[in-house]
DNA sequence: CGAATAACCTGTGAGC
DNA sequence: TGCTCACAGGTTATTC
């Protein structure tokens, strides 16, 4: 299940092998790869050709590669209308559920859920999007230029994540006091803080000894703070470790899975000793899915928001 | 506007 | 063996 650092993993392998290369061509599989590029999939493919990935970026869990697209065919000018001069176009990539970015040599055979092809003009290897359970995508946007960095459009209302060297804590600390729900629906909400998904919810939840029921409105700076800080801790580990795994599912562009999860203290651990006290690992129903939590660690607030 | 929830998907594995 | 069903879950659209 890709969060920050899978995703930043995966950046880091499209800008170390697709970065500069100039795209000859592509082939959309599979319509819902692009649903949300709303000119089409011929549009997307069109666009894209002759372009060159001129670099790989990231805001929370989604990516994007900037193109250069001098002798590619703009969708304004397939539309008829004037080109805005200053304009970047970039291609947004979001991994969803089971997204995949693959470097793959052009005759292996292709994977049985492969979406989206790119070919390159150097004649190297291809770049393949794969996807399981389609709930990812890519799609094209422009870009603006906020306090001096380039963010494409539709990504205006994800916040900075804990890792950023530009994440305001105190505003997140704030952003997140002012709202009238559980600890943990404020960590997943993307606005917030970006980046933070169920797995290390749960982890940075249980680090800072705290249950993710607790109100934010009741929760001190200092613990709202401290959760902050154990996200981005432990977020930095996993990256350390190439990201986490628990399938075949998740993997960088070269199909490797990450090692992280033989490190996770609780998520998955239901049953099993909790590693400071050890108490057993409590999973409770969570917005159709699952918290696992330290019951003794972690307890149970008196105005807990379920 | 804020909060909560449904919907989007497919493969896997448990249980019968 | 074969079937059903719960489960995995990030994001957006919708509703209140």
């Amino acid at each position: 299940m890709p969060e920050l650092p899978e995703v930043e993993v995966v950046r880091r392998g499209v800008a170390e092998h697709a970065v500069g290369r100039r795209v000859s061509e592509v082939e959309v599989l599979h319509p819902r790869a692009v649903r949300r590029h709303l000119p089409g999939p011929a549009d997307f493919e069109g666009r894209l050709t002759g372009a060159v990935l001129a670099a790989a970026r990231r805001r929370g869990k989604y990516l994007w590669l900037e193109l250069d697209e001098a002798d590619s065919v703009t969708g304004s000018e397939l539309a008829g209308t004037a080109v805005q001069a200053d304009a970047t176009t970039a291609m947004l990539v979001h991994l969803g559920m089971s997204g995949q970015l693959l470097v793959k040599d052009g005759a292996a055979p292709d994977e049985k859920h492969l979406r989206v092809r790119f070919r390159f003009a150097d004649g190297g290897p291809e770049l393949r999007f794969v996807d399981q359970r389609t709930f990812g995508g890519l799609f094209l946007a422009e870009t603006v230029t906020v306090d001096g960095e380039s963010l494409p459009v539709p990504l205006s209302h994800i916040g900075r994540d804990p890792m950023d060297p530009r994440f305001d804590l105190d505003a997140a600390v704030s952003a997140i006091q002012r709202r009238r729900t559980g600890i943990k629906r404020a960590l997943l909400d993307q606005t917030l803080v970006s980046g933070v998904g169920n797995i290390y919810a749960d982890e940075a939840l249980w680090r800072a000894g705290l249950h993710w029921a607790y109100p934010t409105s009741v929760l001190s700076a200092a613990d709202c703070r401290r959760v902050l800080d154990e996200a981005a801790r432990v977020m930095r580990a996993a990256l350390a470790a190439g990201g986490t795994s628990f399938d075949a599912l998740y993997v960088n562009v070269n199909g490797q899975s990450g090692y992280f999860d033989r490190t996770l203290a609780v998520y998955g651990q239901e049953d099993r000793p909790c590693r400071r006290c050890g108490a057993a690992v409590r999973r409770d129903p969570f917005m159709n899915r699952s918290s696992f939590s330290c019951p003794a660690c972690q307890p149970v607030p008196a105005d807990a928001h379920f």
